[in-house]
RNA sequence: CGGGGUGUAGCGCAGUUGGUAGCGCGCAUGGUUCGGGACCAUGAGGCCCGGGGUUCAAGUCCCCGCACUCCGACCA
């Protein structure tokens, strides 16, 4: 049957397990391989050049808004991660150790960064003595690790690659307007350039950063209904700065002590892409990240004029600057149609004898798979348009996901009944009370995604406790 | 850290009452093919996760480890 010879056969259906769907196409579209430590990924180049691409778009941003890029050290320390009180205690469970070095005990160990919030304070301690030496606006690409006890592609590593943002503000006004700033960032290019809606909102004291005073996030929704925390953005006010007695001259001729942010997003962003867009037959990129956004194949390439028709196609694409690339292997059509549906590349052009008769070349949506005819002498305009195309598609078809799962209770009981059933976030009103946030968590089973931006009223207490209700609050099971 | 599952060729798996290992895919070479994972022929590829037992004999039975994986707990 042709529907079934359609299917890619290496990957399970994702409403059979979705869990092994989402590894399946991790492996099959060559993103990632497991190494020989657990919890430590190989990123193979096609899930490297994912990441690349979304380096390339974020860094640009950053650098727009004045940020520069540094490089601070891998180790930090003890002494100087026992600063901030919160702060260590939140990171100490999950830090690996350096005990030793050239084969002598170290007098001080020194923990692998979980995050370097830590040594930007010891060197903005340093950098930092008047108001004019503020902002300062740095940025940094590394890998961070965390001894997590299990582990996901993408989704949960002990070591993983991420940016983290340090700015240092003389105002809190003005590093209030920071953080806000960087998650419209995140925002921004989660929406435009990876296709994926967010809801933006503010985290729960229990669920903030550990040391920030306010921690902000972009929330989105995967295939299966479960949230994926996609960046966070974090206003610490001046406890870290006064924690490591950073100060500075100000206008007054008084000394401050700066205030500051920290925000933040992982390679994680490449699993919550292939939860968000992929399907059955493997992975779906988003046109402005995919490594290759068109795929050429000749067809019958042995018939004289072929295999010239398709390479004049990627020559002419590649003059405008689409990620093109073709496949003159001797693999069959069907093979190759396949194999590039599993690595998610957004566009297929087919150019065969009879598309040469007739001057055109046949386009093939990966997100719809429709099939589009196209005059050889409108191909840049053409595949311009339709790789837009497919970046709406994918955003719509998203935003419906995440409009359709979003229900309202006004009971722990109806709450616990929509989560088990339909899943997807659930917005309630909230007195503000971790109490009532654990009996979500203890009862539910959804830990609190965030306090949207966009209120709205639906009772006057909160559903748990019964006592006033201070805001309205989304709930969900999240990655 | 608790509970389940799985470790045999690069990948997916089979291997009966114990008798020294096989299939499919992939790979290599040659040929025929080419609009939805083509076909024929030939060939290469194995520390059966590791360590102990039992036995004339262990991929297979018994202990003890280890790894991966899923579900919880934990966790930006």
């Amino acid at each position: 049957m042709a529907k079934d010879k359609k299917k890619v056969e290496q990957i399970t259906d994702m409403e059979v397990d979705f869990a092994q769907w989402y590894t399946d196409v991790c492996k099959k579209a060559e993103l990632i391989d497991y190494s020989s430590v657990k919890g430590m990924f190989i990123y193979r180049p096609y899930g490297y050049a994912i990441w690349e691409n979304i380096q390339k778009e974020l860094d640009a941003r950053f650098k727009e808004l004045g940020h520069e890029n540094v490089y601070l050290p891998v180790l930090i320390p003890e002494s100087l991660l026992q600063k901030e009180k919160d702060h260590v205690e939140g990171f100490a469970p999950e830090c690996a150790w350096v005990t030793m070095g050239g084969g002598e005990q170290l007098e001080e160990r020194m923990c692998v960064r979980p995050t370097s919030e830590t040594l930007f304070c010891e060197h903005y301690k340093n950098i930092i003595q008047s108001y004019r030496d503020l902002p300062k606006l740095y940025n940094q690409w590394c890998s961070v690790l965390r001894w997590e006890k299990t582990s996901r592609p993408f989704l949960r590593h002990r070591e993983f690659l991420w940016q983290e943002g340090h700015t240092m503000h003389e105002t809190a006004d003005e590093a209030r307007a920071e953080t806000m700033q960087m998650l419209n960032v995140y925002a921004d290019f989660l929406e435009n350039i990876l296709a994926m809606p967010v809801i933006k909102g503010r985290k729960t004291d229990k669920e903030k950063f550990n040391g920030a005073e306010e921690t902000y996030t972009v929330e989105c929704m995967m295939h299966d209904r479960k949230a994926l925390q996609a960046g966070t953005s974090h206003y610490f006010g001046d406890g870290f700065a006064r924690a490591f007695d950073i100060t500075f001259t100000g206008r007054d001729n008084q000394l401050h002590h700066p205030h500051q942010t920290s925000w933040g997003v992982s390679t994680r962003m490449i699993g919550g892409i292939i939860m968000t867009h992929g399907d059955n037959n493997g992975l779906v990129l988003p046109p402005r990240i995919a490594p290759i956004q068109v795929i050429v194949l000749p067809i019958a390439q042995h018939k004289p004029g072929v295999v010239e028709a398709a390479q004049e196609l990627i020559d002419r694409l590649k003059a405008i600057g689409v990620r093109v690339r073709g496949d003159f292997s001797e693999n069959s059509p069907g093979w190759k149609f396949a194999e590039y549906e599993m690595k998610g590349v957004p566009l297929r052009i087919e150019i065969g004898p009879k598309d040469i008769e007739q001057g055109q070349c046949v386009a093939a949506r990966r997100d719809s798979g429709e099939k589009i005819t196209i005059p050889l002498g409108e191909l840049e305009a053409r595949v311009g348009e339709l790789l837009d195309a497919v970046h709406d598609g994918l955003y719509a078809k998203a935003k419906a996901n995440l409009m359709s799962n979003i229900y309202e209770a006004h009971s722990l009981e109806e709450a616990k009944a929509i989560q088990e059933e339909k899943g997807g976030f659930i917005k309630t009103m909230w007195c503000g009370d971790l109490e009532c946030e654990l009996a979500m968590k203890d009862k539910a089973g959804m830990s609190s995604r965030c306090i949207p931006f966009e209120q709205e009223h639906l009772g006057d207490v909160c559903p748990i406790c019964g006592k006033p209700a201070k805001t309205m609050i989304y709930w969900g099971v999240a990655y």
